[in-house]
DNA sequence: TACATTTCGTTGACATGTCATCAAGACCTC
DNA sequence: GAGGTCTTGATGACATGTCAACGAAATGTA
């Protein structure tokens, strides 16, 4: 195989691809804003906080569940409570922490969005997609993105 | 089908696939930072001026081939200009417009890092991929990415 | 206990993308 | 060709993400 560059069909595949990897993110962000008032990462937040049932997760956690840096998560996390959406308290077992917690308002806002993220994900995605198709594509997803960094 | 919930393997599946969506293009691109200095958006930028004989072409329409707003071209044009990756010429055929102008500077930087970044996305993506994968991943990508916005 | 090291969340500087707006030029219709 | 309308690229305000540095608290080690 030349390893210097991509065969046509290789080619052909890596852009269908990359079209795909910018296109969907970007439609489902769009219904998301419109019809809740909500970006994919406070969505992400929210719905990850309504698993615990306390909703209140440990920044550090939440960000390593999310795979996503303190950093950003904090200065996400200052923007959602300004909103209303979640609460910051002190973590009992670390006082250098903080708890995330996900307010009624904000579990509120959730409850709102979820339905019509189920149907924007439908129809952008999954509507389009055969179950083999499905299959074949969560156990590539799985095996690329284990993949160490 | 119960159109108001994912079932279990559709959650699972899209679940595989947004981690996917995240960490690939991260990956690759700071494959490419790394070894060019380059960001996705200027490798894309750069390799699509230089599939023009002139290697040059109307920002109007290199921001319609790739999918971008015309600020987000002009924003990123006008940072590359900066570099010295590319230049900004009047466009005879319409004084409103501009041509974006790959520089001999920013040609090369481009020869250098391609032969990285093809390295890259076989290491992180293609290797992985059996050519039955990635032939229904590209009638996937292409389907799903058609449909209108 | 004392001290060094690590971890936690925050912060500020910066890069990048979106959106609305604008001036200049092209286009259309009479 | 005059006047209204659309298109083009630039711009500024803003949202969001990265990175490095920081103070405070926890942890490890003598």
């Amino acid at each position: 195989m030349d390893t210097d560059w991509l065969s046509e069909d290789e080619e052909q595949a890596w852009r269908a691809f990359r079209r795909l990897l910018v296109a969907l993110p970007a439609r489902i962000g769009r219904d998301l804003a419109r019809d809740s008032g909500l970006s994919a990462a406070d969505y992400e937040v929210l719905s990850t906080l309504s698993e615990k049932p306390d909703r209140r997760w440990p920044l550090k956690e939440l960000a390593a569940k999310m795979e996503w840096s303190r950093s950003r998560l904090s200065h996400h996390a200052a923007r959602m409570q300004g909103r209303g959406l979640i609460d910051k308290e002190p973590d009992p077992q670390d006082a250098r922490g903080c708890l995330l917690h996900l307010t009624d308002d904000g579990f509120a806002v959730l409850e709102q969005a979820a339905p019509h993220h189920v149907v924007s994900v439908r129809s952008r995605f999954l509507e389009h997609v055969s179950a083999d198709e499905l299959a074949m594509l969560r156990r590539l997803s799985t095996r690329i993105a284990d993949l160490p960094d």
